[in-house]
DNA sequence: CTGTTAGCGCATTCAT
DNA sequence: ATGAATGCGCTAACAG
């Protein structure tokens, strides 16, 4: 189509597959500098302001001279430039910042799915960026982001407390956390039902008769864990088992694997006869050591995953891209109207039976 | 620790689990203006270039001043104004556009994240996007971006044509392309080794001994699967099998599942011995229809997924992270000097066996 | 080491 | 329907 294109497709062809495949052809570029609305103005002949309000769209402009603007926009590559009108206007920009933690965790990802899918749908675009579950980094990030004047944040609070976001509050800019509350901080909360769907688990599991239900979990430590946590002793609890220290595993060092804690379980004295995870990944390693084992072990786990389906999994299933969508509408409408009460979200969970969990509890039942 | 918090870790029981619970305190916000480097200077009794020295680091301010300035900073919660700065700095800011396709899909993620540990490193954002796959919206949502003066754009096309994007590009702003090459627009490009990774895994299986072996793809029009098709015919013509067009099966609707293609190639006349799969979809799909079934089929799909290991199933794994990775080293490179000539970069791929694919072909050799 | 002047590109206010 | 002046918050280029 273009002159001076060519031979792009064409030159595309692998040459080697170590990594890197050389030049191509030569990006000659000669630098000029970005229309301005002057410059589009004295072309078309008008002022400045006539070109300003076509791109604004509110006033009114002649047909004739639009069209000329247009046209005289096309040709020279105008852009409006974001930055002068954001700062002339206040400092209002369209952009709505989200600070996850490790950004290699494909569930926080969709969660930012989430919250992009409702911010683009609502004129906003997203600044992205991550603390890589480093506490000290997030004031950092965050500070960062909030120089771009954006208009709500949205975090995956990593740090011990998010006082120190106090100031921009008062500012008027609207924080969310997601996925854990913030401590020391008035903000709108989106959590998964953490404790509620744990125990629901346990619960279907002490109906078929287990007692012995392991939970295992690494890390243990944060807040969505803890109430994972909190949820397995409150369902082992109303059904008598008042102490379940002895099927706990709890690790907070990534050195240890799931597998050693559900072969520690299982090697005790008094193994359990189902267990429960607490994540995705202690899912994984559950199921690595068991199917490497004899027993029988009911299973549940915490988080859906692809093949659970197909491998007859139970699992406690949520919506991770609703959290987001749902942190999204909520930056939304604080950007809308400011007012009203703090708000905390509770996105449901299922539990969803497959077969792994469904293995009743061997020997005589307790009825 | 300040005062007029409290109460929020409390407040944060779950009392009900129907995805909404309800306000806790009030969000009193008193919208004050933000502070500016005016008001700064007036409090500590300097002008506003002194602050400004301060906060850009070049030039040197005495001290006690210094102290004085960041004194006063403090107390008005003074953050500075990233947009004016930009602007005054003839609009060059510190962030870079990754426009994706459709959010959902986990493997733009990893692009994603490889992109943002670049730019983290080197003191950008990125401010991100997505087109939902929807070729009409690519140049949308790209403009929406460009006009945020962008220091660099990565882009996976989904558009017909990114010549649009001439214009930009003799701007000097630096484009990147991912995962496919841009048509009519000279842009460095980052890809995986499509074609050598599949034509790897098919050589495998025809060095077993197979030579009726399927390949399924649905979507089979893109880029990354017309290589991944063309690396399979290449293999199977090095084997003698000049046509494979009765052992393959590609759709381009999303109502074709891969479970029907997978029965649609065993069930015909000539059943192949082995699968090849153009994506993970694919793979999946090849996986709950195989497991339904007695025939022992050699398999290996192309992408990795978590359960492969466990599940013995042999892939042509890459690593999207790095992906993201050189597309983002490669915007920073062209963002600290423009120059040079277009580059394209393969990410290699390597075959994993686990057994799935090391499956011989049945009946007598072809010795 | 510090202050003054000017202007980045745009939109608001008030003209015409 | 269009134009002229003014300033958003900041920093380059100059003083001093």
């Amino acid at each position: 189509m273009t002159a001076s294109v060519g031979g792009c497709r064409r030159a595309l062809e692998p040459t080697s597959a170590v990594g890197f495949v050389g030049p191509i052809a030569d990006t000659e570029i000669s630098m000029q500098p970005r229309a301005t609305l002057h410059d589009v103005a004295r072309l078309a002949g008008v002022s400045a302001k006539t070109v300003s309000r076509v791109y604004s769209g509110s006033s009114s402009v002649s047909p004739e001279t639009r069209e000329r603007i247009l046209e005289a926009a096309k040709r020279l590559h105008f852009r409006p430039n974001t930055l002068a009108r954001n700062l002339r206007q206040g400092g209002k920009t369209a952009t709505v910042a989200f600070v996850m933690g490790d950004i290699r965790n494909p569930f926080y990802f969709q969660v930012a799915a989430g919250i992009e899918q409702e911010l683009t749908k609502n004129g906003f675009t997203m600044l992205l960026a991550s603390t890589g579950d480093a506490p000290e980094s997030e004031p950092v990030v965050v500070d960062a982001l909030l120089r771009q004047l954006v208009r709500a944040l949205v975090l995956i609070p990593i740090a011990g407390d998010q006082s120190y976001l106090e100031g921009e509050r008062h500012l008027g800019t609207p924080i969310i956390t997601v996925d854990r509350p913030a401590n020391d901080l008035v903000a709108d909360t989106v959590v998964l039902a953490n404790r509620s769907g744990m125990a629901e688990a346990v619960r279907s599991l002490t109906a078929l008769g287990h007692r012995r239900i392991g939970f295992i979990s690494n890390p243990s430590e944060m807040y969505t864990l803890t109430e994972r946590l909190a949820g397995y002793r409150q369902a082992l609890a109303e059904a008598g088992v008042a102490d379940s220290s002895s099927w706990e595993r709890l690790g907070n060092d990534r050195a240890i694997s799931p597998e050693s804690q559900v072969r520690s379980l299982l090697d005790s004295d008094d193994p359990p006869t189902a267990i429960v995870t607490g994540n995705n990944r202690a899912t994984m390693g559950a199921l690595r050591e068991l199917k490497a084992r004899p027993e029988e072990i009911a299973l549940i786990g915490f988080d859906d995953f692809e093949l659970a389906e197909m491998l007859g999994i139970s699992v406690v299933a949520h919506d991770p891209i609703e959290l987001g969508r749902a942190a999204g509408r909520l930056a939304i409408e604080r950007i809308e109207h400011h007012a009203g009460p703090t708000r905390l979200i509770e996105i449901p969970t299922r539990l969803v039976k497959r077969g792994s969990g469904e293995i009743p509890a061997p020997g005589p039942r307790a009825d």
